[in-house]
DNA sequence: CAGTGGTCTAGACCACCGC
DNA sequence: CGGTGGTCTAGACCACTGG
């Protein structure tokens, strides 16, 4: 496998033809990522059959299956046998709390109910601008949020979103927000959020903060930044997310 | 893709046929991955050329192939573009070190000296020997180990081998043994560690674990319990890691 | 049942490696 | 240069899904 085949230019330029010391499948691959990011097919329909895929694009049907299990590989598209090739939908959401073990009366996998303390239109800070790929002094959107199971508050956390993209979640009323920020990034500003990468460490909380999660002052804590991407490869959110230490848990496998 | 294909079962028995439902290139993987546990071809050696094994076994190039794929999905083999299939050497054993960031003086991938606090036999605990596989009330060797950076201590472990394989290292001076423990297994004990699962917590040091590590008792601690296995899937080691929590550090990626 | 992806074949040719 | 794995083809047939 080539190196090229591997990196996800995004929005590839389509020619009709591999460059030179690139595979057919990866760039056959590189012209359905794009088309997938253009919304040619959006999450959770299918792309047409590998058949008729292969016929239209004039390659073999091994050719073809090669550059769909790089997508598959990447996580873009997933198949199930006898019905077809989809495209995936986004992050579900909840998988913040594959870091921590709240026990909630035997319900593991329950959604913890949010509640927007803050929300804010504000400055990006160097920082922010250069994640996002925002120019220097963008306005951003910020929101404090509190995650609750069972009333007792469990995860707090500040979220930074870009400004152009999602306006409209600074307007509407953050009472009647979901439990859950990505499907609603999908559903009101067509954000699909499809890779994360988490980066963990250890702290004690601020007395505001202990106050917000019902812990005490300098209480120890995990400290969870995540940093999200969409479809294209564009960061689309910087999350920082603080959870009581005790009840962290995490499970990583080695090779 | 079979179910079948990825249950790595533990020497399985190689019938002449593939099972009823089996995928063909499904056991032909099963049975390289037996000859392979059985020390046929070793670590770090190279498998007959592709060509040769697929008319050895009278299968198509392209069934091989895909066979070897999994292989090598499974970090049992590597292939190099030119130069052949070789078996995997097993994991290094600096790997502990990917959840801390202990500066070493700009160095940051430097190998921890090694010292040996305490080593015996002891009388397996119920759930040791569960994991390890071994009768109720079999003996395991167990280790107190110090690793320091700059002979600064910085990781405390408990070790957990099994008794017959480990034999040899109950009798050696651990004066002389090597820093990495993972190639000694290999060399000393002929023992592959092929695999490992790290399970992540939070606690408290007690007074003599942070007389060890020269922090206050009491002091946050990270918690990594290991499994280790071999090629074939058994567990062969039981580690448990402490660290100091302000050293912890991890990135996870999502999807 | 028709339509989908999954498996398998038998071959040709290309790209990389080390001598 | 000879030997290795990587790409690509053009087909046949199997296995799963849903109406």
């Amino acid at each position: 496998m080539l190196n090229q085949d591997l990196i996800p230019s995004p929005l590839a330029a389509s020619s009709d033809q591999p460059a030179p010391g690139q595979s057919r499948y990866g760039w056959l691959a590189s012209g359905l990522r794009a088309r997938i990011a253009l919304g040619e097919w959006t999450p959770g329909t299918a792309l047409p059959p590998e058949a008729l895929l292969a016929r239209e694009q004039g390659v073999a049907l091994g050719t073809l299956r090669q550059a769909l299990a790089l997508l598959v590989a990447e996580g873009l598209l997933e198949r199930r046998h006898g019905r077809g090739t989809f495209v995936r939908a986004g992050l579900g959401g909840a998988s913040m709390l594959r870091f921590f073990r709240f026990r909630h009366d035997g319900d593991l996998q329950a959604t913890p109910k949010s509640r927007i303390l803050a929300r804010s239109v504000a400055l990006a800070s160097e920082a922010e601008a250069d994640a996002l790929g925002l120019p220097p002094g963008a306005s951003i959107l910020t929101l404090e949020r509190l995650r609750s199971l069972d009333g007792r508050p469990c995860l707090l956390e500040h979220i930074a979103l870009p400004l152009p993209a999602f306006a409209a979640l600074a307007a509407s009323d953050t009472q009647h927000w979901d439990d859950l920020l990505y499907p609603m990034y999908q559903r009101v500003c067509n954000v699909t959020v499809h890779r994360a990468q988490d980066q963990l460490s250890f702290g004690l909380l601020t007395a505001e903060q202990a106050g917000r999660l019902e812990l005490e002052a300098a209480h120890p804590c995990v400290q969870v930044q995540r940093t999200a991407f969409d479809l294209t490869g564009r960061c689309i959110e910087l999350r920082t997310t603080l959870g009581d230490a005790f009840a962290f848990q995490y499970t990583a496998q080695v090779r």
